[in-house]
DNA sequence: AAATATTTTTAGACATGTCTAAAAATATTT
DNA sequence: AAATATTTTTAGACATGTCTAAAAATATTT
């Protein structure tokens, strides 16, 4: 139905939308797909031809509910591959985003429904990110920054902010993966670095840009 | 590495000459990809370049060791995808086929080498036919057409000429599927229609088009 | 408010894969 | 062997998605 690159667009500047709520200017997008100003122009056009997003010259675009829910679509057939990947073919968490990109561009609502009942309908993919369900509608939970916890208080690791291979290669390393229990101990007053127990058990030491990085589910 | 398109082009040529064993035609490329014959030559001069096939302008075509290599690495990748759309996803063997056109171009050899190891390392897809190993190395098993056995002969089911949806919904209506143990009866001297005894019970009386169509294992 | 900087669009080009119509080469018939 | 039919290639065009360089519009600084 829609090209592979008209669905990387729409769900670039979906991503772009849920973050900023206003419209999406041109270099923005150029900078999500790493490609070009002078492109997005051109993809843009086009998009919004197929009514599939609204362009106004020179005042960037947001998607129209068509053009959000191919994206939301898309969004939905990458997490449930990587869900895939990692529960079924034993990919780590750090190396199932490239193949799902590639993956989230099968034309097939048979397979994903399959697939979806094959998984066992899950919520979340392997970095705790939402499934968005066959109706559209994604079920989001309220998460805190590790970050923004003040000392004492606990909560169980629930989702990642940075999504690089680095970062997940470090929290894999460190055993700060999804479902285990923190505490904070400490923080740091000069770095704002923080101490943590691990699972009531083990100690550890991370800096704030990790923080930053972690989400928490508090009861 | 490849494109969709070149993948496709060198499987269907790779096809032909199984067949054949000839230099393969324009023609008969164009009618194998539903194209144009002004378009094969085009992508044959391509493929040319890259040294993936031997052309000699209206002297046909035949692959290189490096073009079979790729056309055999997408056939194995059409038959492990349909193997877990049937086995895993629960397709049906007529759904499969499709599907598996479009994943088979999916790039990551960890990919498939996983999902041959969670599939078991199957020998053979829905249909059959024979799995390329990593190696590219396929085991042919000799099997006789069921039109071509004499009365009192019995075999088991183990493929299929025809692999069209209509035809594999045919078999399957009528119990003939893959594994099925059969023996022929009475075969009609006038229409060459068969009488067969299915898994040692049922009776069953198909065309000879229909046994021209199906591949059997005899001891 | 004018000058300057930044962002976006336009113009024109290129790569990939496809097509139709015409030309050229090869195969078949007489 | 010449005439005719078939197959293949060439020429030129088009769609998709990309690019660079220049022009135009908008935003920021003075
Ligand atoms: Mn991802
Ligand atoms: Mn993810
Ligand atoms: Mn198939
Ligand atoms: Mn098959």
């Amino acid at each position: 139905m829609y090209s592979y690159t008209e669905e990387n667009y729409l769900k670039a500047i979906y991503k772009l939308q849920e973050q900023s709520g206003e419209a999406i200017n041109t270099n923005s997008i150029a900078g999500a797909m790493a490609t070009k100003a002078a492109s997005v122009t051109d993809m843009i056009k086009k998009l919004s031809d197929k009514k599939l997003l609204k362009y106004q010259k020179y005042k960037g675009v947001h998607l129209t509910d068509a053009g959000k829910k191919i994206a939301i679509e898309t969004v939905r057939k990458h997490r449930l591959w990587e869900t895939f990947l990692h529960h079924k073919l034993n990919f780590l968490w750090d190396e199932v985003h490239d193949v799902a990109e590639q993956l989230e561009h099968i034309q097939s609502e048979a397979l994903i429904d399959k697939l979806d009942e094959y998984l066992g309908f899950p919520s979340h993919d392997p970095h705790g990110d939402p499934i968005p369900g066959r109706n559209g509608i994604i079920k989001v939970t309220k998460l805190l920054l590790l970050s923004d916890l003040e000392t004492g208080k606990h909560g169980i690791i629930s989702g990642v902010v940075n999504h690089s291979r680095l970062f997940l290669q470090y929290l894999q390393k460190n055993g700060l993966t999804l479902g285990r229990s923190i505490k904070i101990l400490e923080i740091n007053a000069f770095d704002l670095s923080v101490q943590i127990e691990l699972d009531k058990v083990k100690k550890i030491h991370i800096s704030n840009e990790v923080a930053r990085n972690i989400l928490i589910k508090t009861k």
